[in-house]
RNA sequence: GCCGGCGUAGCUCAGUCGGUAGAGCAACGGUUUCGUAAACCGUAGGUCGGGGGUUCGAUUCCCUUCGCCGGCUCCA
């Protein structure tokens, strides 16, 4: 019996006779981390704890605080939940049961429906396994036996991704009486999963398949600890506290109406003033970074969507066509041709490039019944669209223009983290793109270096660009660290060469300029939805329906109220007087429930000395202020956006 | 589109094992004139999402349709 070497993170070695496992390993450097040990991880490859180490190899010991401890700790989870489905629903076939980002699910396919009530049994169910300590057991097949041994267990979906996905000689868990295809590795035994909840249950489709097999797929997380099981349940809260939905009705900020149809939003006043803002200041950035304002059709022919490609490859996410006279109209689902056509209108000389054309447009795209969301997902919204008619050689600039741009967009937002995509052709399948490899190396190279060179992380996600240009995607991170994907710069080789787009260069020939698509906050409505929630109704004062709300305490200080009101009105401050027949504090408890940012009360005191009693929404009461001061205090905060005051 | 759940007053919800419905808040009328998160009394308000069926009788049971919610899939 040899022995091997294994070397350790901290870059010691140490040797153990062969075959000696992990957890042995781990043992030896203490039995602290043998404890707490959940797998590991040999010259890089997840392991189970008691797996031989067979040659010389790098260990390193996984545990709760390893990035990939979680992960493990929730696969096996999983696990625990299938275990549990299948002893209290003989008749519930397992499907596959992954780790995910915030937990674990696991799909069945089973003729009657789960209930809530189920997932409280199973939840249960799964508790006492978890009390049990049963040890997950690895064990190998040939893939021939065990295919057998699954057919005879009648888990059918099971043998089906055997034959798929199965070495010759394919590793299986079995915990308790669940045995499941699985690669691993698994932590030791169920007793180690502490803090774990059901969360729901809801469709999928097996494989993801749409004409598939319909599952069932049960939601659930799991933490290390009790505490941060109950901080994850807390956040869920919050955030539905913080749903656009919730807040929209609440605040009056917009509705969708079931006479009008789905997906289609209306503004209401509140909400209105808070996308004029928007608006406002999008604009004035626009035509500060050299932009060109127009205005394009809703509807035009549907002709133009044939040489656009749109009638073809978009059809399925188009409104039908409708007749008018001889002709068929199409409701635009995109902005690009309108912009194209502007551009088409005369010849242009390479001296006018870049040129940058930029349109709130209101597009309609047709979404399936089931998809519609709110303000994220609908099928009427306007984008912040602009599209970039430029040469090769200033594209870099350009790009850089609108990474910065998007960061501006952040920054006014109160949005202080993001993250960059940049997507990329598949190199195995250049037939599937438009445009030439040396094209694609060009645009890609363009947009790596400007993230680059403005020291940008990104990632890089090689087969995720759309067939007719590479692009970078920036999701802004929420104040409650949830990513909204919202600002998208594309490239695009197609639609020049479909419009015959030219410019005559400085050798007198013309040339294709190449275009570049390119949304900063991505739609007004879906963006609105963000910040609705992002900010949880209580907007920043710029952006706030209502700015400042006085209120008189009893009738005798109305007049005087009603002066404060205009004074500010005067100054373009967004003030209402509420004198309603209502003791102060309702009236105070009504503002605070809308978020307004500030509560002027006015008293004999405040008449007397010419001013108003300040209540903030968020810190209470601010005591007396002359009213000159406030009003230029609180026109500085608008003045300035201020995000935070 | 698919799977599951749900549609009762403006809002949030209760209720009817088949005999046409209630609460709180909001609205309206009055009393009260109030100092930092809900004063008091009263009034009015519903073809129980729409259509069809079963039934002496349907808001309740069945079918269908529209919409919403949780997901799948897809995207700004």
């Amino acid at each position: 019996m040899g022995s091997v070497k294994v070397t350790l993170p901290d870059g010691t070695s140490k040797d153990f006779p062969q075959g000696t496992t992990a957890r042995e390993v781990a043992q030896s450097i203490g039995p602290g981390l043998a404890k707490v040990a959940l797998a590991a991880k040999v010259d890089g490859n997840l392991v189970d704890l008691n797996a031989p180490i067979e040659s010389d190899s790098a260990v390193q010991v996984i545990t709760p605080s390893s990035p990939e401890g979680l992960v493990i700790y929730r696969h096996s989870s999983a696990h625990l939940l299938a275990a549990a489905v299948l002893e209290l629903f003989p008749d519930a076939h397992p499907g596959i049961g992954p780790p995910t980002d915030t937990g674990f699910f696991y799909d069945f396919y089973r003729e009657k429906a789960f209930t809530e009530a189920d997932l409280a049994r199973i939840e249960a169910k799964m508790k006492e396994l978890a009390e049990a300590d049963i040890p997950f057991e690895r064990i190998y097949f040939p893939k021939e036996e065990g295919l057998k041994l699954f057919d005879q267990m009648g888990e059918f979906l099971k043998c089906e991704l055997i034959q798929e996905k199965a070495e010759p000689v394919f590793s299986a868990y079995r915990t308790g009486k669940f045995l499941d295809f699985c690669r691993g590795p698994h932590i030791p035994s169920t007793g180690r999963i502490k803090a774990f909840k059901l969360l729901s249950v809801a469709a999928a489709h097996w494989k993801g398949d749409e004409n598939s097999q319909p599952m069932q797929r049960i939601y659930g997380t799991s933490f290390f600890s009790k505490k941060d099981l109950d901080d994850y349940l807390n956040q869920l809260e919050e955030a539905k506290k913080r749903d656009h939905r919730r807040l929209g009705k609440e605040l009056d900020l917009f509705s969708i109406q079931d006479e009008a149809g789905p997906g289609l939003i209306f503004w209401h006043p509140k909400g209105g003033i808070i996308r004029k803002e928007i608006e406002d200041w999008l604009r004035a950035e626009l035509l500060a970074h050299g932009y060109d304002m127009v205005f394009t059709p809703h509807a035009m022919r549907l002709h133009l969507w044939e040489i656009s490609g749109h009638a073809n490859f978009y059809r399925d996410n188009m409104f039908g066509p409708m007749d008018v006279e001889n002709d068929r109209y199409q409701l635009k689902p995109m902005n690009c041709p309108g912009h194209i056509l502007i551009y088409k209108d005369r010849r242009r000389s390479y001296r006018e490039l870049p040129i940058r054309m930029a349109e709130l447009g209101t597009v309609y795209r047709y979404e399936r019944s089931g998809v519609m969301h709110g303000l994220l997902r609908v099928r009427g919204f306007t984008q912040d669209d602009a599209h970039i008619f430029c040469m090769m050689e200033q594209l870099e600039s350009e790009v850089q223009d609108c990474v910065e741009f998007a960061q501006l967009v952040l920054k006014t937002f109160g949005f202080d983290r993001f993250e960059v995509e940049l997507s990329a052709r598949d190199p195995e399948h250049a037939e599937h793109y438009a445009g030439t490899v040396e094209e694609w190396s060009q645009a890609e190279n363009a947009l790596m270096n400007t993230l680059k060179r403005m020291n940008i992380p990104y990632k890089y996600m090689p087969g995720e660009a759309v067939f007719y240009g590479p692009k970078i995607d920036v999701k802004l991170v929420d104040a409650i660290g949830r990513p909204w994907q919202l600002t998208t710069v594309q490239f695009d080789f197609n639609l020049p060469r479909r419009f015959g787009l030219e410019y005559t260069a400085a050798d007198g020939k013309p040339h294709t300029p190449v275009m570049v698509h390119r949304a900063l906050l991505g739609s007004v409505e879906r963006f609105f939805g963000v910040l609705i929630e992002h900010y949880a109704g209580a907007f920043p004062v710029w952006l706030s329906p209502v700015q400042a709300v006085v209120l008189p305490i009893s009738e005798r200080h109305t007049d005087y109220a009603r002066k404060v009101a205009e004074e500010l009105r005067a100054a373009g401050i967004r003030v209402e007087l509420d004198d309603r027949n209502e003791k102060l504090n309702a009236r105070i408890r009504d503002a605070q429930l809308q978020r307004v940012p500030f509560m002027l009360v006015t008293g004999d005191r405040e008449a007397q000395a010419g001013g108003v009693a300040v209540r903030r929404r968020d810190t209470g009461d601010a005591g007396f202020r002359p009213l000159g001061e406030f009003k230029s205090y609180l026109r500085e905060l608008i003045d300035t956006r201020t995000n935070k005051w």
